[in-house]
Order: structure tokens, then C-alpha cells, then sequence
RNA sequence: GCUGAAGUGGUGGAAUUGGUAGACACGUUGGACUUAAAAUCCAAUGUCCAUUAGGACGUACGGGUUCAAGUCCCGUCUUCAGUACCA
């Protein structure tokens, strides 16, 4: 009987789907687990082999948890939402539904083709109305929620405005915008709705605020940091703006430090946990408030500078020479952030960023000119600009002083562009010996640069080891060390009210609005330019129909096509209107206004799915029950791709805590563990050769009729396919000789170019250039040979390729990540047909450790397939190779033994080996077993059988087959996992490596119980070691039984 | 620059607490079977020297600890990933 993997895997994968043997029960007296992938974007292309490769690693372990008696949680679904379907959809009219719809369909087919134990029963897909309901209403909870620093968790609005009404907000420990003013409980009473909502969206979870994006006018679209080249788009090279546009937040920053803090919690990678902790920022430090000293005096010139201050005015009268000797007027105040407290005394000047608010302020009327140039120098250097050139030294002195807040001393106030507008307050005090950056400003300008270090040399460099730090010169400070210095200094500023401890964050809020159609509406509509939430029962707001996807003419994001797109309301009677009826309806008892234009972006529905797979029946009326929220908590592994760190993996915890603070889950975390696996990269195929071209046929004169034959096959260049050597070789300007002689060979009437008299007539000239290029790795054999004919059919420019001197013609490879653009995909389902589901899967995992990049090459394939040839070999060893296992109990058969020591052996290293994630090791294992239980001719239904119950995670179907022409009639996957037992792995003897001064040289057999001078006597009186030591007495001998034998000497 | 991970045959990769380096495969070479191919099976395969026996050298490089180092310590180099005037 054949291993017809073809027949058996059909046949189980249909069994599988009509008994739903892996759906979950939310009512189970076993353990939970709770199996995550993470879920794919429905791209036309398809999988690769590459995407399978977590798929296959979270199956093993869920078939695993299975045998060893948890109920799994196993589900699959969509991230369906996206822009490559709007881009299509753009292109050709389609609806992105429709593509959506189209690729789902075949990444369904590819995906149940492996034989995953997926629970399809509870799919999600982020596009589908039922599902974004659900997104919708947690944007509604984010919108009605506020963080409350003190009790360090998000609460419900109303119960900030129950404090707002009893006691204003000058007491409230809450997280909100910059630069709200105070108000007292009497202040808000009297404020109209309108202006209650207002101050409300400074506090909420979500707001909105104006924020610079990239417009492009003549895409009519806005574009991301990375589609901008030289301030124009990166397709067409349209000229881009910067625009502030009204856009949807959500105050991530206010999670900052649970976020940080939760990391410790769980088990994930350092490397990523690292990424997040990075992103995420901390740093400790004071916020130190300096005062301007010396203000400009003249404005009268500058429009731009036009603010009605009182006091400035008084100040106008004064000559410009009054200004630095001029009474300190603190007019203004500086605030910065910084890390070294500790180094306030090491101020020598500040730095402001050249977008600070403040530069128009204080540069003096000298310095204007200069400083002006300088900001519209930088402001058009494009970010990426600024970022890239970090040596370039750039700054200008703007005239103005801020005193020290401890000396008094004026301090010089610069601008330059090391200082980031974005970051802390834009502004920094600069301590030129103890920060590299503000050394080299320091230098370079020929500023001061006191040292406040004791024993420590700073004429060429600063001083930054914050540990071996020691204060001097710096009053009550000196003798310090930069813990001690940090606190008083903190302590002083305080007492001066001029500074205070302070944390700062780099975590900057999340724009949560995009200018897209195939995205998650808001549930929300605008009533006097605030927002107002759609109750739950009336959602979900469906996406609305659009003629084309695209912007409207007037900049409006592409649902601003919607015919109707008006939110009307009485009473619980609701619906999607066009303006016009809108408009036309009685203002009596309504609700409503325009709808929001933008969608959500790409990370909106991933942030809470895995609450929805919770849910087993059931999902209308709640995002999951209590019940099954309660019962599967979270994920318990979860395995998907690096690329995420910051991203999604970052937004859904943030969620997750939300949720959490307003009650909804019960969980912290949403992922107790993780793991990345690696990419699996493709090996491209690259052809070289040389390109030759025919110029002058068209003068070809008409006697020569050879030529005019010739030229109907090379009037457009054909590609002389040779050996990368030969083509380096040319490039190196060797010899071109043999192409010559080829070409002219074949091509008898033509000639070269630099052959030619040019004073003369000529025809048939040809020139040649080098030419390397991709091909499709499917034209390409194991032994890298190319199909010739089939690559002159591939590409119509290769139509009339030749060869010379090489056949078969063998490709170079190179390693590459796998993608359309090289050529080099390899599709699951080829090799699905070609070899079987199980063969990819043990390949994939067998390819190296999952967490690692590794080369995908599907010759190699050949060693697992034949693997599972031989397993079935090993149930088949009956007459003509039928079925035979034998299932007597009581051991008649004397190899018995041997084989209750290889199954345990397996046993015990395959359990290890998948706890460990380690997949590839337990390939090895089974190949192992199967080669030695083939030697031993093993028949023993007691070896054979749980021996499938160890393979079966990994090669699921073959598994199934052989358990039930065991006889079994109940499905493999929830079979008990084989119990390891050490007794079958006792030894009586052990082969002993004798080794002379650390080299191992011969083995010796001895008994196993042999204690160590016996051992020592053994060896030493054994011939080899007498052959070894050439009569010389050994100085010491090491004996580790059980291990290794050592002599020294 | 900083942070994290990693450097082992022609290739992918094995190697528990330091204890026989290269498991298991791919590839290559030779052989068996076959009219032939495929499939299957057998043998060899780290490098170098040697007809053999055997020997020398070998886990990026240079040191060190140890009876014993791919594994531990110090230094250097390289690669990959993330991040960056973060005050």
C-alpha cells in the first residue's frame, strides 16, 4: 500500500471540518488554553510559504495542549480592512468588499489545504459590519473616558464633570492637554454646552485636535513621512504641504507608565519588550523654569509679533543699549526639561528650538535678521534632512538672557536646530560639560564651558558618566554624587518655585484619524463642530456607498462622496440621510448633523480581537459575554511576526487596559506570551548575460538580402545568456573575444562598433551591455539548472535569448526576502500537491529554530518527505507492503526492549522540545525513531501507537490515517499524550570517551555501575592507553562516571 | 552612537548543568536495482597530510580560567534587527 498523502490528507481534512473536531467549548471541565496567531491581511497575492510558518508552529503547540488534556482555543480570522484593496479599488472601480471577499476565499483554501486545527467557527473579520459595531463602541467608551493620574485609571466622563461642577478643575490629577486654563466650579456652571464640550475633549480618552499632516494637492490626498522625498511626493514629485487638519487622538501618553510597567508581567522577548520600552520612553529627570532677563524692546516693525501686552508697552520707550543692563523683567519664562539636575551650575546658555514660541518673542532687534534667516533656513530643511545630518553644527545667538535661578548670572539664549520643537518643551538648558551635544555647540560658537566636576579634565571632551560623577563648583551642590546633587537641586528649585521632579515621556498620543474609505466609520456626528456618539443601538454606521474612492475635489476624505452621509434622530428612530433631507427636517426634538468623513486606521480592529473568538454562539448583543470573557481571560501564546512591536502589539495593550479600567475585561494583558517567529527568505535565481544590439538595419541596403533575413530576427536586442565569471570578467574589461566570434558567427555581415570606420557607410553594427536579472525560481530545477525554453517563453523580451557554451545553463542564487518583485515565491499549495501538508509542515519547522531567519529551499523538502515514506513503511511491513502492526500485549517479540527505549527516548525529547518551542529538534527526533524502529523491525502496536500520538502535532494527517487502521475510531487529537517513563531508559553499560589531556582519542565499554577506581584501573590498564601514553605515567587521571574518562599527562 | 540578537562543514542546522564538535537533513561523489529515467537502497563526505595505520588543525579573531571551553571571563572584528540630535 502507498503513502497516497494526496488521498489521506483530503480525506482527514473533511472528517475534521464535518465533525468541527476543533472547535472550542466555552463549557469545559478541562484546563483552558488559548492558542493565538496573528491574523493575516487577505492580500491578492496570496500566502507564500513563508506566512504558514507561525501558523504551523501556534498548531503544533495547540494539537500538543489537546493530547495533553486542555481545552484549546484555537481561532482564525481576517484583519480585513486595508490599503491595497482601496488602492485597487481606486484603479478599477471595484469594491474593496469584493477583492476583500476574492482573497479571503483563497487564503481560506490555502490555509485549510495545511491542515490547520483552526476553529473557524468563530472567524472575525475586521471589515464586517457585526465586528466593527463592536470597534465602534469601544471608540464610544474611549470618548467617554478620562485618566485620573491619582487613582491611575481611566473613569467615565461624567464623573470628571461631577468634579467640574462641585469644584472647577484646579484640583484634579487627570491627564489632558497642555495649557488648559483653571476654572472654578462657578465658571463651568455657567459655561454653555458647546464650551463644557470643548473643555471636555482637552480630557478625554479620544479627542480631537489639530494636527500637521502632508497634504497633497495633486493627489488629493494626504501622505505619510515616508512617501515624501525632498518636500514632493514620492510618486509624481507633486509639491507637498504641510496643512493642520482637525484629526481624531487617542491619549495613549496617559498609559505611558502602566504600559512601561506591565512589560515586567509578561513573557515576551527582551528584544521586544526592549522596542516598547524605547518607544515608550521614560526618562527622569526635573523641569527647571528659567526667566528671560532682557526682552526686545522695539516690535513696532514686526507684524508677526503682534500681541497686546501691557507691559511690554511701558517697556517700548527704553533705549535698545538698556536692554541687557535693563531691571529684570521677567516677562517671559523658559521652561525645560532635563535628565541632570544635578549640573544646573554647568549652565552656560540655553537652547530653544527654532520653532520655539518664544524665539519671536525675545530676539533682540539686532539679532532678528539673523535669527529669522536661520528659522526659514531649517524650516526648509525637510525633517529627514535635519535628522540625517547630525554633525553639521548650526545655531544664532538671539540676543536675549535668562537668569540663572540659583547665581542670577545671565545665561545667553541660542536657537539651533539639535533641538527638537517635538520633544520635552523644545527648549533645553545646556551644560556644555556634561552632554556631548551641548559641548559641541559650545565649542563651536566659542561659548563658556565651566566645568562642575571634580578631578575630572574636560578640555576635550564632556564629562557624561553620571555614576562616577562628583559635583564641585556648584555651591550647595559640591562633594555631591548625582543622585544626592539631583534631589537637592530638585529640592532648591522647588523651594525657589522656579522647577520640579518630573518624568517625561516620549510616547507621543496616536492620530487615530485616516483620510481613507476602507476603514471603520466613526460612530459619531457634528452638532456645532463638536462630536456627538451614536448610542450602541444604533450601531454599526455602515461604511456608505461611493462612486470613486477617491478625495473630493475640495480636499474632503473620499466618504465626503456619500450621498448620504447625515446622522437623523428622534427619539430611538434613526437613520443615514442626505443633506438635503437633513437640512429639510423639523428641528423639532432632532438629533443629528454630518456624519464623520474619516475612517479608523489599520490598528483599530486588531486591538481587540482576540476578545471576539471568545465568544463561542451568541455575538450579537455583546462585543464577548462575561462569561466566556471570564472563562478564557487572555491569550496564553500567541506567535506572530517582529514587525509589530510598536505598533499593533503596543495599541492593543493599551486598549486591554482601558477595557480593563472601565470593566469590561477582566484582564491586564490581552498576550501572556509571545514569540516572533522569524521570516523565511527566498532563494532568487539570477540569470547574467549580455544584451546585444543591432543599430542601422533600417539601412540596410537592399542588395544584401542575407542580412535583411537576418535582421527580421534582431531587430530588438537579444540576450546572450552566459557564466556570471565570464560576465564579471567582461566587466572587468577582459575579454570580449568569444561574444565577438559568437556574434559573428551568427551574424556574419555584422560588426562591431569599435571595428568601424565611421568615415565609411556601415550597416549591421552591434553593440553589446551586461545584463543580470532575476527569474522566476520555478524555471529553475534542484540542481539550479535553468529551463532554457521556458525562460525565452517567460518574458517576451528574452524571446530570442541564446546560450553560449553553457548547457545546462546553471543560475546564481542569492537569499532574499521572498516577494513578487524577485521572483522567487513558492506557493504552499504547489508544494502541498507535489509533496503533501505534512511534508510542508515538518519542512518548515524542520528549516531551523522558528524564531530565526532562515532560506527557503525547496529541494531540501526531499528529506522529510522521505521521512514520512519510511514512518508508513513501518505500519506497512506485511505482505507486498500491506498493513501490519501486531497488537499482542504481552511482548513475544525479543527487540521489544530496544524499542521501549527508542519511544521513551522520543517521548521524552519531543515534550521537551515542543515546551521549548523548539520544532526543528523534534524533527530530527522523529527521524531518529523512525530509522532506528525501522532497523529493529518493529511491528509492536505498543511502540507504534503512541508513537503517532507524538507525531501526529506535526503531521497531523498521516497521523490520523495509520491511528485509524490501528483501529481507532475516534479522531487522533485528543488521544492522550504517551507518558515518559525512565526506567525504560536505564543502561548497563556505557561506551567511555577516553581522552588524553583533553582529546578524546578511543572509547572504552564498561559497566554502567563501575564506581571510579575500578574505572581508573580499567583504563589505565588498557592497551590503547598504554600505546597513547608511550610509557610516560600519567600525573592525574579524571574520572566522571556515567561521562568521561580524562588523563592528564 | 545606543539597545537587542547572532557568528559552527559546500548548505540549513544539532550539541541539557563546561565532558566524544558537526546529530538530523540537503547537496556532492561512488555503487546496487532498471532497457532507461524516476523512486528506492548501500557507502563515503569538516580541512589538511598519509597507500594504509594514523596524525595535525578545526566552532569569527586575540588572550584567559579549567584536567577539560562552541559553551565561562576579558578584549577585538563582522553580520542582522530595532532606535536615534530624547535634553
Amino acid at each position: 500500500m502507498k503513502y497516497d498523502f494526496n488521498q489521506i490528507e483530503k480525506k482527514w481534512q473533511k472528517y475534521w471540518a464535518e465533525n468541527q473536531t476543533f472547535k472550542a467549548s466555552n463549557n469545559s471541565d478541562k484546563p483552558k488554553y488559548y492558542v493565538l496567531d496573528m491574523f493575516p491581511y487577505p492580500s491578492g497575492a496570496g500566502l507564500h510559504v513563508g506566512h504558514p510558518l507561525g501558523y504551523i508552529a501556534s498548531d503544533i503547540y495547540a494539537r500538543y495542549k489537546r493530547h495533553k488534556g486542555f481545552n484549546v482555543l484555537h481561532p482564525q480570522g481576517y484583519d480585513s480592512f486595508g490599503l491595497p484593496a482601496e488602492q485597487y479599488a481606486i484603479q478599477t472601480g471595484q469594491h474593496p468588499a469584493i477583492t476583500t471577499e476574492t482573497n479571503i476565499k483563497t487564503y481560506r483554501r490555502q490555509l485549510d489545504q495545511i491542515g490547520f486545527s483552526f476553529d473557524w467557527s468563530r472567524e472575525v473579520r475586521t471589515s464586517s459590519p457585526e465586528y466593527y459595531k463592536w470597534t465602534q463602541w469601544i471608540f464610544i467608551q474611549l470618548f467617554e473616558s478620562y485618566y485620573c493620574n491619582t487613582d491611575n485609571k481611566a473613569k467615565h466622563i461624567n464623573e470628571l464633570v461631577a468634579i467640574f461642577s462641585s469644584e472647577g478643575n484646579t484640583n484634579v490629577n487627570v491627564a489632558c492637554d497642555d495649557g488648559i486654563e483653571p476654572f472654578s466650579a462657578e465658571e463651568w456652571n455657567a459655561l454653555d454646552t458647546v464650551k463644557q464640550q470643548k473643555i471636555l475633549l482637552q480630557y478625554r480618552l479620544t479627542y480631537l485636535a489639530e494636527t500637521e499632516v502632508n497634504w497633497c494637492p495633486a493627489l488629493g490626498t494626504v501622505l505619510a513621512n515616508d512617501e515624501i522625498v525632498n518636500g514632493v511626493s514620492e510618486r509624481g514629485g507633486h509639491p507637498v504641504v504641510r496643512k493642520k487638519m482637525t484629526q481624531w487622538s487617542m491619549r495613549i501618553s496617559a498609559y505611558a507608565e502602566r504600559l512601561l510597567q506591565g512589560l515586567n508581567t509578561i513573557d515576551w522577548t527582551d528584544s521586544l519588550k526592549e522596542s516598547q520600552r524605547n518607544w515608550i520612553g521614560k526618562s527622569v529627570g526635573a523641569s527647571v523654569s528659567f526667566n528671560v532677563i532682557s526682552a526686545p524692546l522695539n516690535h513696532q516693525n514686526s507684524t508677526s509679533l503682534n500681541h497686546q501686552n501691557t507691559s511690554l508697552d511701558t517697556e517700548r520707550s527704553r533705549s535698545e543699549q538698556d536692554v541687557i543692563s535693563a531691571p529684570l523683567n521677567h516677562l517671559y519664562k523658559i521652561d525645560v526639561f532635563t535628565t541632570r539636575p544635578d549640573t544646573i551650575f554647568g549652565v552656560s546658555f540655553m537652547t530653544l528650538a527654532p520653532e520655539h514660541e518664544l524665539v519671536s518673542k525675545i530676539t533682540t532687534l539686532e539679532q532678528k535678521a539673523e535669527v529669522e534667516a536661520y528659522i526659514e533656513k531649517t524650516a526648509k530643511r525637510s525633517e529627514r534632512d535635519r535628522m540625517a545630518d547630525v554633525k553639521t553644527i548650526s545655531g544664532v545667538f538671539t540676543g536675549a538672557y535668562a537668569e540663572h535661578p540659583f547665581t542670577k548670572e545671565p545665561i545667553p539664549i541660542w536657537i539651533g536646530d539639535y533641538v527638537l520643537a517635538g520633544y520635552g518643551t523644545g527648549a533645553v538648558m545646556s551644560v556644555p560639560c556634561g552632554d556631548v551635544r551641548d559641548y559641541a555647540f559650545a565649542k563651536h560658537f566659542n561659548i563658556s564651558i565651566p566645568n562642575i566636576f571634580e578631578g575630572v579634565d574636560i578640555s576635550e571632551e564632556p564629562f557624561t558618566d553620571k555614576e562616577k560623577t562628583v559635583i564641585g563648583n556648584s555651591d550647595f551642590l559640591n562633594g555631591m554624587n548625582y543622585k544626592k546633587a539631583t534631589k537637592r537641586a530638585i529640592y532648591e528649585l522647588e523651594q525657589l518655585a522656579q522647577g520640579e521632579g518630573k518624568t517625561n515621556y516620549r510616547l507621543r498620543d496616536a492620530v487615530f484619524s485616516r483620510q481613507r474609505y476602507w476603514g471603520e466609520p466613526f460612530p459619531v456626528y457634528y452638532v456645532n463642530g463638536m462630536p456627538q456618539m451614536i448610542d450602541l443601538e444604533h450601531l454599526p454606521i455602515r461604511l456608505p456607498e461611493v462612486e470613486k474612492y477617491l478625495p473630493t475635489e475640495e480636499g474632503e476624505p473620499p466618504l465626503g462622496r456619500a450621498k448620504e452621509w447625515h446622522w437623523l434622530q428622534y427619539g430611538d428612530d434613526a437613520k443615514i440621510v442626505s443633506k438635503e433631507e437633513f437640512e429639510n427636517s423639523s428641528p423639532q426634538g432632532r438629533l443629528g448633523g454630518e456624519l464623520e468623513l474619516n475612517t479608523m486606521p489599520g490598528w483599530a480592529g486588531s486591538s481587540w480581537y482576540f476578545f471576539r473568538y471568545m465568544e463561542e454562539a451568541n455575538r450579537e448583543g455583546v462585543f464577548a459575554s462575561e462569561d466566556a470573557l471570564k472563562y478564557w481571560e487572555n491569550v496564553d501564546l500567541y506567535i506572530g511576526g517582529a514587525e509589530h512591536a510598536t505598533g499593533h502589539l503596543l495599541y492593543a495593550r493599551f486598549w486591554v487596559k482601558l477595557m480593563k479600567d472601565r470593566g469590561f475585561v477582566n484582564v491586564e494583558e490581552p498576550f501572556k506570551k509571545l514569540i516572533n517567529q522569524g521570516m523565511i527568505l527566498g532563494t532568487s535565481a539570477i540569470v547574467s548575460g549580455v544584451w546585444v544590439s543591432f543599430s542601422n538595419w533600417n539601412s540596410v541596403s537592399d542588395s544584401d538580402e542575407d542580412n535583411l533575413t537576418i535582421s527580421e530576427d534582431v531587430t530588438r536586442p537579444f540576450l546572450l545568456v552566459l557564466s556570471k565569471d565570464k560576465l564579471d570578467k567582461i566587466n572587468e574589461g577582459g575579454d570580449v573575444a568569444e561574444i565577438i566570434n559568437w556574434v559573428k558567427s551568427n551574424y556574419p555581415n555584422s560588426q562591431i562598433v569599435s571595428e568601424i570606420d565611421r568615415s565609411k557607410p556601415t550597416n549591421n553594427v552591434f553593440n553589446f551591455s551586461a545584463f543580470t536579472g532575476h527569474v522566476d525560481v520555478s524555471l529553475v530545477n534542484s540542481s539550479d539548472e535553468l529551463d532554457f525554453e521556458s525562460f525565452k517563453k517567460w518574458r517576451q523580451e528574452f524571446y530570442n535569448a541564446q546560450l553560449l557554451n553553457v548547457e545546462p545553463y546553471k543560475v546564481q542564487r542569492e537569499v532574499e526576502k521572498m516577494s513578487k518583485r524577485w521572483y522567487n515565491v513558492v506557493n504552499p499549495e504547489d508544494i502541498c500537491n507535489q509533496y503533501g501538508a505534512d511534508s510542508l509542515r515538518l519542512y518548515e519547522m524542520f528549516l531551523g529554530p522558528l524564531e530565526q531567519y532562515k532560506p527557503w529551499n525547496t529541494a531540501g523538502i526531499t528529506g522529510v518527505h522521505s521521512f514520512l515514506k519510511k514512518l508508513w513503511k513501518l505500519y506497512h511491513q506485511g505482505e507486498n507492503g500491506t498493513f501490519y502492526v501486531s497488537s499482542e500485549s504481552s511482548p513475544p517479540w525479543e527487540g521489544l526492549g530496544e524499542a521501549l527505549k527508542t519511544l521513551h527516548k522520543t517521548i521524552k525529547k519531543v515534550q521537551e522540545d515542543i515546551e521549548n518551542f523548539s520544532f526543528n529538534t523534534s524533527v530530527s527526533t522523529f527521524m531518529i525513531a523512525v530509522n532506528e524502529l525501522t532497523a529493529q523491525k518493529c511491528t509492536s502496536k505498543a511502540i507504534l501507537e503512541p508513537l503517532l500520538v507524538l507525531i501526529s502535532p506535526y503531521a497531523p494527517h498521516i497521523a490520523e490515517e495509520l491511528y485509524s487502521q490501528l483501529g481507532n475510531k475516534e479522531s487522533i487529537s485528543t488521544a492522550e499524550f504517551p507518558v515518559f517513563d525512565a526506567s525504560h531508559l536505564v543502561e548497563s553499560s556505557k561506551n567511555y570517551p577516553i581522552s588524553f589531556n583533553g582529546k578524546m582519542r578511543f572509547t572504552i565499554e564498561l559497566p554502567m555501575d563501575m564506581n571510579k577506581e575500578d574505572i581508573e584501573k580499567e583504563v589505565l590498564s588498557h592497551e590503547k592507553t598504554k600505546a597513547q601514553l608511550e610509557g610516560r605515567t600519567p600525573k592525574k587521571v579524571i574520572v566522571v562516571p556515567g561521562k568521561i574518562v580524562n588523563i592528564v599527562g
